[in-house]
DNA sequence: TGGAATTACTAAACGACGTTCAGTAACTTT
DNA sequence: AAAGTTACTGAACGTCGTTTAGTAATTCCA
């Protein structure tokens, strides 16, 4: 079976070669600059192409989400090798803040874009993103078993952490801390993940 | 001068029937779905006239946001008679993110769009808003005058506590709550409400 | 091996969008 | 009544995502 195997092999290159294009476009001018003709132009094929490889725009947006799943995922990997629960949870919220603030265009693309959500259930980047999410809620679990808080309602709590952690990255992504100086608002986020930490700990 | 105020009566009546039609095609399309050719139709005008009003979509986003930003604040209004300032924040939190959960649409407009944040600071909706966040901070300064929490960093307590508000709006407006099952959502987010004010008393 | 079938690709177009501009008709001024 | 100003519009431009009809190259099969 040569031939239908290279065939197989040449299709997941072009989509490859595709993607690349458009990670690159996309690092450069964030998503509202990537566009079908810039990637047809820089890997030097007709627009029509691409839609030889993708179906369309969101099936492309899906396979950068999963890009950006992958990069969260790997910011994320050191606290999962830190043995006690409440120091793995802690150090798990300071580096999601960390990866929000670092890479503001991928925050963005996996949970401020507006993007096709229905049947998302089925793409790669959401199983991706929920094995993330697993591994966080049972961390706080952990935590709940090893009695660090008073509150056993895991659910809950898990809930509440991210809340704010979204809402302190979100409204740095979207430009929301206008009022504050630029040269406070780095201080201004650290403390207030030091006092979300402080707020837990009297769960 | 009769005939140069009946003009600019005229010219902002025009704003007003422009400004309308593009408040109603926004409640019932989104954003997205709201453009200068459905305005142009709705009001039997071509779409060119537009731009004798406006300079560019920009200018009509800017006057919606006025809007949002007064309907949040009147959405609001309710918590600023209450005497007490911990009790006036805590319905203000809930108001707030009552008003996130009914008008997501809004609350997009307000926080979430990628918007010309450029000179922002200028446009009356800016101003609006920042009068909110200022009643807001007001009433945690009171909160920590009044001796209601041991800290007495009312701005990073203000950024916290919104930081939960926001993230937890946005998690709903953007929707990324798909893990937990759509009947849960609402109950959550009461749950993860009341979990942040019993932390907050512990500041 | 040669003709048929399949594949890989593209030029050109479609329709929707924001926006601009030249031109026209109505109104205002003198 | 002529000249100047204002309000408005049809038609176009350039951008976008996407589709279609066609062409050249490759593969299949007799």
């Amino acid at each position: 079976m040569g031939i239908a195997s290279r065939k197989e092999r040449e299709k997941a290159e072009m989509r490859r070669l595709i993607l690349g294009a458009a990670h690159d476009i996309f690092k450069e001018n964030g998503y509202d600059g990537l566009n079908i003709r810039s990637i047809a132009e820089r890997i030097e094929y007709s627009p029509a192409t691409i839609y030889l490889y993708y179906k369309d725009k969101n099936e492309l947006f899906f396979a950068l989400q999963y890009e950006a799943a992958a990069a969260k995922r790997d910011h994320l990997l050191p606290a999962a090798s830190i043995e006690d629960p409440w120091q793995r949870l802690v150090e798990f919220g300071r580096l999601y803040v960390d990866f929000g603030l670092k890479h503001p265009d991928w925050y963005d693309l996996l949970f401020l874009t507006r993007a096709p959500m229905e049947h998302i259930e089925n793409q790669d980047c959401w199983t991706l993103g929920m094995a993330t999410h697993s591994f966080y809620v049972e961390t706080v679990e952990a935590c709940v078993a090893a009695r660090y808080f008073k509150s056993t309602d895991s659910a809950t709590i898990a809930y509440t952490l991210w809340c704010h952690a979204h809402g302190l990255v979100s409204l740095f992504v979207r430009e929301r801390m206008r009022m504050y100086p630029p040269e406070e608002r780095g201080e201004l986020a650290r403390k207030s993940f030091a006092m979300i930490v402080k707020m837990a700990e009297s769960l």
